[in-house]
DNA sequence: GTCTATAGTTAGATAGAC
DNA sequence: GTCTATCTAACTATAGAC
């Protein structure tokens, strides 16, 4: 138990793998986003990666396993995104609107995450404590983001740093649900920006690269 | 084809069939809630009402089709309690809020409905237009109810009647995962009513019968 | 590391008797 | 209106060969 790892790397047959564990998670990630996790299949993901499914199990532990690795991976992109937990307020709160933008183009991304998330609320779920987990981070930072602007006088008089945390996040789930449901029929990037602009006096982006 | 239902009525079997439809519905929300409708079983909801899987089949076309009646009578209960369409924009905001502090005693139904509309965000699910109309009506009927206010002078300076209604509903959605995956970490009567009083000056409730 | 074969489970829906 | 019996299909996961 203790050296497998490191046996693996002597043997080096650990790149090989790595390729093989990326492609298993592209396809993965597309799958559980088009069909989401429960309806999802391992089946799926291995025809679509030219495998079979216990070629695939040895990659991973099981189906929920994959779905935990899958999350885990888009999260370390989203962050890249989004330096929430830095100390330059007016950076956090525009990434958000840079995200929403970015998200805008990933439908299928978006939509995993929105059932994923709804589904994880039951505490028998395989994400549960995943999802547990990354909110209560997310709002301990961006609440902390809120307490920032505070300080250097950028937030309006009457807003509560834990309360524009916890609405934040919540009109960007509460978003996406609508823009999913009738892509047309909204601007997510704009819409966060006006919702923002309610709790700061800060100037923002619109989440379009070439407007900044 | 064209007289069956009234020949039903006429033999006076449509009573009973009636109750059995009740019961089908009770225990269908029930399934519904606690597991979602992909992992939610026929085979589960006629266990608990005590009938075998095609006694259930014979009043209900399909699982979908048994999905969208139960959907249906619980969105009639919910706008028995919020008039939305009324004259009066004051007693729909604070039946916003009263909603919100009764769908804190009923979790099993705000899960249903939260799983649900994240998975019919895709166009192939069988509640797909059903939510969209849902989502396309309380909108509309949000949205002129802020504009009652705006006319009667209770909204706050350069607040959007469609962008309220827009972010309301996405807050309402939103604080709903986040009081699902967490439930002793947040009031979703306050967090609203909270959120409410940033765009009108209207006196609000708090969700709790006794304090109005 | 990848395969074939298969166990074991669960599901939605239909046929046809009563 | 309700049943028994059954069909068909899909899924996760494991055993064991190569």
């Amino acid at each position: 138990m203790v050296d497998t790892t490191s046996e693996k790397s002597r043997r080096g047959s650990y790149a090989k793998s790595k390729n093989t564990r990326a492609s298993i998670l592209d396809a993965a990630l597309a799958v559980f986003a088009e069909a989401g996790y429960h309806k999802g299949s391992i089946r799926e993901v291995a025809k679509r990666v030219g495998m079979s499914e216990p070629g695939l199990l040895h990659h991973f532990p099981s189906k929920s396993g994959l779905l935990e690795a899958v999350l885990t991976l888009r999260d370390d992109k989203s962050y890249a995104l989004v330096p929430l937990d830095g100390d330059d307020g007016a950076a956090s709160i525009n990434g958000l609107i840079d995200l929403a933008a970015h998200n805008a183009s990933i439908p299928g991304v978006v939509e995993l995450f929105c059932i994923l998330s709804a589904e994880a609320t039951s505490t028998e779920h395989p994400a549960h404590e995943y999802f547990a987990n990354r909110y209560r981070w997310t709002r301990e930072n961006l609440r902390r983001t809120f307490e920032l602007l505070e300080s250097s006088g950028d937030l309006r008089p009457g807003v509560r740093p834990d309360r524009a945390a916890l609405s934040t996040i919540a009109v960007m789930d509460g978003l996406q649900v609508q823009w999913l449901l009738d892509r047309s029929s909204l601007d997510m990037a704009a819409e966060l920006r006006a919702f923002l602009s309610t709790l700061t006096t800060l100037p923002l982006g619109t989440g379009r690269p070439e407007t900044r």
